[in-house]
Order: C-alpha cells, then structure tokens, then sequence
DNA sequence: TCATGATTTGACAGCGCTGTCATAATTGCC
DNA sequence: GGCAATTATGACAGCGCTGTCAAATCATGA
C-alpha cells in the first residue's frame, strides 16, 4: 500500500535507523550509503509522513505565518507575503498554516499555545505589526519557537527581511521636491507601526535636506486605510493654503487622497500631486497610474521564510537580509503647479 | 509535562478507548460517562495531538483550500474566501492548509496525490475555476477526499455554496436598461469560467426582457483581469457607435474600463455607465465608485467549508446552500446620455 | 600487529492515539 | 426470572517514524 521507511530499509538493505539519517539529513552516514538510500526513495516513491515524524520526533516540519487580522483585513498585501512564504516552505518540504490573531485582547496568547501545543510548529512568520509585539515575542521564546520577522522595526539579532523604508521614503519626497513642489503634506500610518515612522523620518528627512521646513498641519494621521486617506485629504483641504503635494504612508491612503480629490474636483497631477507607498497592484490600476515606492512583497515572504528554514535545519543561524527598494514614478506626480 | 488522553483515561477512571470515543464524539457512550470524561477533559485542560490521531486513525483533521494560481494571482477575492474557510475549519478544531495549484500542466494531479499521501487530507475545498476541472474531480474521488464548492458550474450531487449569479446579473443589466441605456456592452470573463457563462447569459436575458437586439459587436472577451478590461475598453471605443453602458464580469475589468474611459477624456457615468460585479473593497474606492453585485466571499468561504466539515463529522451529507446576492448601486450609473 | 578513538550502523522502545475484537453491563420480552 | 439481543466498555496491538544507547566497523599511530 503505502511506502513506508521499512520498506525502503528492506529494499536498500540497511537499517530503518539509517534510512531516517539519511532522510534527516543527519552527519555521520557514509556517502555510499547515503547514495543508495537516497536512490531507493527515489525509485520507490517514497515519502514520509508528517504525522509519524511529528509523533515520534521532536520536529514538526511546520511552520505558520501570523498576522493581525484586526489592523490587516484580507489585504493583498498579505496574500501576497503569504504566496511566497508558502513557496519557500515548498522547496524545502515544510508545511504551512496561517494563523489570523486579533491582538487587541490577551487572548491572542493563548492562540500561541494552542498552535505549539497542537501542532507542535516549529517556527513562524510574523508580519507588521506582530514582528514588534513583546508579549508575542516573548511567549515565542517560552515555547522556544523559532522566528523570522518581515519589516521588524529592530534589527538587533532578528532574523528575517527589510527594506530601507526611510531611505525610500526620502527619494520620493525627493522627487516631489524635485518637481517644484514646496507644500508637500503627509498621511502618516497607524503610529505604532514601523513603516509608519520610517516614512515619516524619510519625508522629513527628505524635507531638511531640501531646505523645507518641516509644518505640523501638513502632518496628518492615518490608519493605512483608503478610508483613513478619505478623511485626511478633506483634513488637508479644509487648510487654507493647500498643499500641492501630498505623500501618504501606503498605497490604499493615497488612493483615498486621489478619491477625494476627484470628489472636489481637483486634477491630478495637475493640481495635486499624489504618491503613495508600496506599489499593490492598486497603484496601476488608479487613473492616474500612482507614483509609489515598489515593496517586493511576495519576495520577501519568500525570504523570510527561506532565513527561518535555514534556522529550522540547522544550517546556521538564518540572516536579517535587506531587500532593495525600487521608486516607481508613474503619472500621479508631476510639477508643482503655477 | 503534556496532558496526553491515557491522563484523561486515568482521572476518570474509564479506558482510553472510552475517552477516544468521547473525544470523536462516537456513539454508543453513557451519557454520564461521556459528561464525566468531557468535564475532565475541561479541567486538565486536553488537547488531542494532531499528529497522533492522523497516524493512528484514517483521519487527519485536515482540509486544504485549494486554488488555481495561475488565473488568480493574490487576490483579495481568494483571501476572503480563505478566510472563511478558516474561520469554520477553527470552529471545528480543524487545520486547513492552502495549495495553490498550476492547472495548465499535468503536474498538478501529482501535487493532489502528494497532498493526499502526505497529509491525509480529509478533505478540500474548491475555488473556481477548479470547481469543474473533471481530472480533479476524478482524482479526488479516485482517492476518496470529500470536497466541497464555491460557486460551481454544475450543480448535481455537489456539496458547497453558490449564488443566482444569472439573474443577478440580469438584474444588473435591467438596472442600466432602466435608466435608459439601449447600447449596452458586457465584457465577458475567462470563458470557461461559470461566473463568465452566468453573467453573460444574465446580459443577454437582461436585453431579452427588455427587447432589446444582442449586438455582438458589443460582446468582447476579457479575462477578469484590469488589463484585460482596458484592451476591452479601448475595442469597444474603436466601435463607430460607442455603448452608453458597459457592463463587465467582474470588478477589476470595470475598473480597466474606468481608466480607459478616463484616459480618453469620457466621464463616468454621465458619458459612460460602468458596473461590475463581485464588489471587491476596490468597488468603493474607484471614483466614481461602481454600481456591482455583493458577492460575499469570505461568508461563501464559510459556508462551503462547513457544508464540507459537515460530511467530514459525518453529520449528515452535506448540502449545497444558496445565497443571496445584492445589487450595490452606486455612482458609477445613470440615466444614459441624450 | 594491536590498542585506541572516531566513525558508522543497528536494535528496540515508544511518541499519543485509534481500530479490532472480546467482554461486561443493560435491556426487552415471554 | 431467565434468555437472547442490545448497548457500553476495555485490552491490546500497531500506525510510521525518531531517540537512545549499544555494537560494529574503520582509521590511525605506537
């Protein structure tokens, strides 16, 4: 029926032990056996099964991705994170699950215990903003679960990908500035989280390196959502002076900005200036085209999960890599007006 | 150290094999025993190992959601329903796995047999298009794995959940023709698609009823995709009489032929009534936001996986549930031009 | 050549649960 | 009240693999 490890060490003539060596990748099996092994697996099919090695073993072969489902309802942002984490499981015979937490509430932890206790996961992904959650960190470390984090707002020791979102976020500005434009205002993200701060360092810094000062009332808060860019648009054009320029923190805001501009009648890019930050696919499908910082989603999940299975088999320690940015001038940016 | 079913066994005083059928909620248990064990169970706070149950029984508590990648790159559409899925699988103390699977290939029936001789899958649920591919079909029934569809073309002996998408359709169209539009486009989707075949069939009784011709001038393939809606677009506007109304099969092509209608300076809706169908979160955030049908995925997600979760429990068959759909008008219609 | 340590292999128990089948308790009915 | 038919419970093996620890094999230097 099934091809089971015995069967393989009957074929090869070795012992069911050392079929499992060869299968775990474990030192000390003599390269000649190993060939053999590996040979017979291969002509007979062979495939392990995950309930038997998580039962007996101590590993098992999965890994979860969590994210808050509370700040990130069904985004294509995840789902493309989630693509290429799956994809790098994948390669390496690991197994995915995806574990939605609300965060608000401490019965988030207890969703941590169950995933361990249950599944025994030997790791996770964790997206913003879970990579920066002590209590979710720390109940990680308990159960000694291993993690690799896309985007963390610290670097120190962690394991995972990023992006330089400040130095991004600078450039863009820059290119508003560039432009002529001189009011340039900002949608900021939900404050906690780390892309929000790093766009906003990177528009001031953009700012000071232009000479500009840095104006309070251009600085208004969002929540990532296109609705949250809706309310800051009108907030910026209740202001007398307008700003010809405005950067929002992601893609969904600066589509709300474009929303209302519509709604009042303003042109862009003729009278407004718009630019967002992520590149979803959203950002081509606005009309105008949105001038954006491209983010390589499912590349980075990808990578982070690839650092953590590195970890998870034991070839190293798994890296903190740094994915570049890339800006994406498209028609939503042009000279500042008149 | 971990709370195993032998402890249960043992504060309760009755077999092992009496808490496992506690447990599977099997019958043939006192009620008293039963009460006894569950309330144990309660207090020392059991959790079956997965792992455990997968290699000793036929069942593995599994369901995977499986979808073809290659038609459907990341879209919020798949997470939503996912997140329905998951959402009853939780409830059920059930795991799900998501597998994107590459139909143009023959490849794919070894990824279904993988899944099925890895994981034991229990069962799965279908997104469309896979809901038809009779090769899957065949191999799922070939491996005795229950499934469960969302929207399928054909409904016989199948367990899921669908909606009038015809006559929704059809609805739709009735509402353009009632605002007095008499050149109406539809740009079908992938044509083996089920929604494409409704919805256009839903166009063309939607013209019938109102005696009105079928032009085929103004039918044009597209592929659900934005791109797609724009080469539409831009065939439709290269017609000597232009449509007044164009309605598309799904979101992202009404939001192609929004841009285009855009790009050559026609107003929407007072040069052009747009409307689509779906209602992604994209439908409110065009400008101006589109007139389309609610088609409510995450609950379609839910409700398939429980209908499948239903036979898997062996709680009776498992049915094929219907629900509503609602036309959301918006402001992306009105009364045609002249 | 043989002792010594390093490398490579194997025997076996057991991970936590369920299937099988046998046994015990209960019920219905004449 | 006694017998068969039913319902409720338990003993035990074994699912397919890995951990432990002991045994065999090999390489090396005196």
């Amino acid at each position: 029926m099934r091809v089971r490890l015995e069967d393989v060490a009957r074929a090869t003539g070795v012992s069911q032990k050392t079929v499992s060596r060869v299968l775990n990748e474990e030192p000390s099996v003599k390269e000649a056996t190993r060939q053999k092994v590996l040979a017979a697996m291969e002509s007979m099919n062979y495939r392990p099964s995950p309930a038997a090695r998580g039962l007996a073993g101590r590993r098992s072969f999965l890994v979860a991705m969590l994210y808050d489902n509370n700040d990130n309802p069904a985004s294509t942002y995840l789902a493309e994170i989630q693509d290429g984490v799956l994809e790098a499981c994948e390669a390496h015979r690991y197994s995915m699950m995806v574990c939605p937490l609300r965060v608000h509430g401490q019965d988030f932890l207890r969703r941590i215990d169950a995933l361990v206790a249950d599944h025994h996961i030997d790791g996770v992904v964790l997206t913003p903003p879970l990579t920066d959650n002590r209590k979710l960190l720390a109940r990680l470390q308990e159960h000694g679960v291993a993690h690799a984090c896309i985007s963390p707002m610290h670097h120190k020791g962690i394991v995972g990908v990023f992006m330089d979102e400040q130095r991004a976020a600078s450039d863009l500005v820059g290119h508003l500035v560039g432009l002529g434009h001189r009011r340039i205002a900002h949608v900021v993200g939900i404050a906690d989280h780390g892309a929000s701060r790093w766009r906003l360092a990177g528009y001031k810094d953009a700012l000071a390196a232009a000479g500009l000062a840095v104006d309070p009332q251009y600085i208004v808060q969002g929540e990532f959502t296109f609705g949250s860019g809706v309310v800051a648009a009108r907030r910026l054009f209740s202001l007398k002076r307008w700003p010809t320029a405005i950067f929002t923190a992601n893609d969904d805001m600066a589509a709300g900005v474009m929303w209302t501009a519509n709604e009042i009648g303003l042109k862009v890019p003729r009278d407004l200036s718009v630019c967002g930050f992520d590149d979803t696919p959203m950002a081509t499908q606005l009309w105008p085209s949105l001038t954006t910082v491209r983010q390589p989603s499912r590349e980075m999940g990808r990578l982070a999960a690839q650092q953590l299975l590195e970890q998870l088999r034991g070839r190293g320690k798994g890296r903190l890599v740094q994915i570049p940015y890339e800006l994406q001038v498209r028609a939503s940016t042009a000279a500042a007006p008149g």
